[in-house]
DNA sequence: TATGAATGAGGGTTCATTCAT
DNA sequence: GATGAATGAACCCTCATTCAT
């Protein structure tokens, strides 16, 4: 029910960034202009500064509204003892994450260039150094650093590099965040295969 | 000895990569122009269009010039058993080559949307592919899989992740180095913390 | 007395008129734009075209408002004897008004490529001419009739680049008042320093 | 001699400084676009930014190049003695500048609000009272110190004022000449209608 | 080995204006 | 008495590329 006559009136807004962040997973942020964004919309460019400021305020707000639940997190671990339990939720919640906005973290990834100079590099830097915080124990010897920045890399480029690889999807999150598990475990000074 | 009036002369091919790549590591492949390019050799625009066909074709010329190493330590892999030892020699190897080539790789790892229509991207993937393949048994695990991606993500990561980390820069790169053995040591079957 | 809730209710007009002036002398015309006037009024844009058909009626508008004292300047005058007393009062009278509606003068002296072309710069000159006539004897010599000319420019000129100047805002209008004086005083057929 | 296929090669960079400042005095520099500049010379916009870094350069390379000579008039005028001939030698050369560089000054006196941030603005301002400063005693009272910024303003409104009045243009010239000498004629000291 | 001069395409952005509500 | 949403036209500017010299 409801008029037909505008029939996505009030949600120009949240569609602008629904096909911004499509095209710039895709091609990459240089390389999307605002009159590719426009036309897929079906309007015109100046209709995105109707609700955007700027090309890079585009971004910014999807990129605000997509990380808040990495900000929760960030929140939540920090309200938390620094037990193991504690760490590989960490892990199994960013790695949901990832999944859940996979086109922003895709975005994220790929365009680290581009992100140097656009308002969003230091808030992302921030929070990756948020995470690895609460993997890592003060004052653990290097290797064991490497092992927690390891943990979230894995998660990463696990995300990116088996998209194309044959499998279920669940199961290779699963593998993932196995090898994740695994690496946090040796840091916190667990040793042995797996866990149980 | 040799001209004083010319002291590059012949050199300015190499000139043009070397300034690229410095720029293009700088601030990302997009957003140098060849203007820059051309401004900071102090020569015209339509100079670099003697030397390269286009600007893909520097970053081209570029990346085979770096990556030939890869080239050959995979060549070199493929020629020697698969055993433990052979594979920690290539990621000692190619951890070296990263830090040799760091800008290229810094290049590589910050602009992967735009390698996407570069000609250099498949070539990228297919390198970190063959490399891949070196690491893993055949028909391992999912799991055993995900060790040797991240055992070479790992050591990519902490290249730039560990960048502007206090300690020395060796030490760093070896701390990374036994993170990564250790995750391809248990994909190949060996348990216990340590290698020995 | 009145609602509270509106303060401002009703002269919403009026207030455009007074912060457009404000920006249109501060900035020159074309460099303002309505959203800038809208935003310092807290009102949409939309707002500005129900109270004026154009940002040109704005302008129109306002004009039309302060330059009605010229209007009956110029009547009164044609109503006196061509005396020297008259022009004098004409320049006294001219220059009190210079002052109280200064920023529309300043607006119009700054922005005279912009009145080209906005259905005030005819009347503005028109107007100028006016004064002149009331000035001039007919048939007067072209070093009198320059004479008349300057006496007005002076007062214009006076009221702009003497600003920043040090002194008494008018002890500086009667110097200026005075010089024109004897401009005019000149041309009328007086002679010697001063008038007394 | 000389090519026909190029009939201007090399003086690219002159037509377009000629054009520009024909079209900015003509309808005001804001409202000259760099395509109408481009149009008019039968060239791309991008062959303008070959030539000049941006819009602003263009004006402000043409007043640099313009005003030179006001700038030798001041240097020239501060090396003479403060006499009365010299004062009528300043006020006699810079009328002949207004003639010869009448468009520029044309557009300085009706862009004033474009000037003001234009990067010529202030030189602008500068050289005005520099020249003030050449006719000025020091000291001297308020009213003569209007009569000298007055016979300034004189010779800028009588080269625009009566551009439209009937006459020989050289002997309006000469009428304006009359009366800004007549300014600084009193302003020094003198008495009585002309300088005899 | 280069340069000088130019181009065509496209970039992001801003503007005055409109109109249904 | 105003707003929300949008448009069309234009803006300044930058880019990779070309080509005669």
């Amino acid at each position: 029910m409801g008029s037909t006559q505008h029939p996505r009136r009030g949600d120009t807004r949240q569609r602008i960034q629904d096909v911004a962040l499509e095209l710039f997973a895709e091609q990459g942020y240089e390389k999307t202009s605002l009159r590719e964004i426009a036309e897929r919309l079906d309007v015109t460019k100046a209709a995105l500064y109707y609700h955007f400021k700027s090309k890079e305020d585009i971004i910014v707000s999807i990129f605000k509204d997509l990380t808040r639940p990495v900000d929760d997190l960030v929140a939540w671990g920090r309200g938390q003892p620094r037990t193991l339990e504690t760490k590989r939720e960490v892990l199994r919640r960013y790695s949901r994450m990832l999944t859940d906005a996979a086109p922003m973290f895709r975005f994220l990834q790929e365009n680290q260039a581009s992100l140097r100079d656009l308002r969003i590099g230091a808030p992302f830097k921030e929070r990756m150094a948020d995470l690895r915080e609460l993997l890592e124990e003060p004052d653990a010897p290097l290797s064991d650093r490497v092992r927690c920045l390891s943990a979230l890399f894995t998660i990463h480029a696990g995300m990116f590099a088996l998209k194309d690889a044959e499998g279920d999807p669940e199961e290779k999150r699963e593998a993932v965040l196995e090898v994740s598990y695994e690496l946090v475990d040796r840091a916190h000074g667990v040793t042995g295969r797996g866990s149980e």
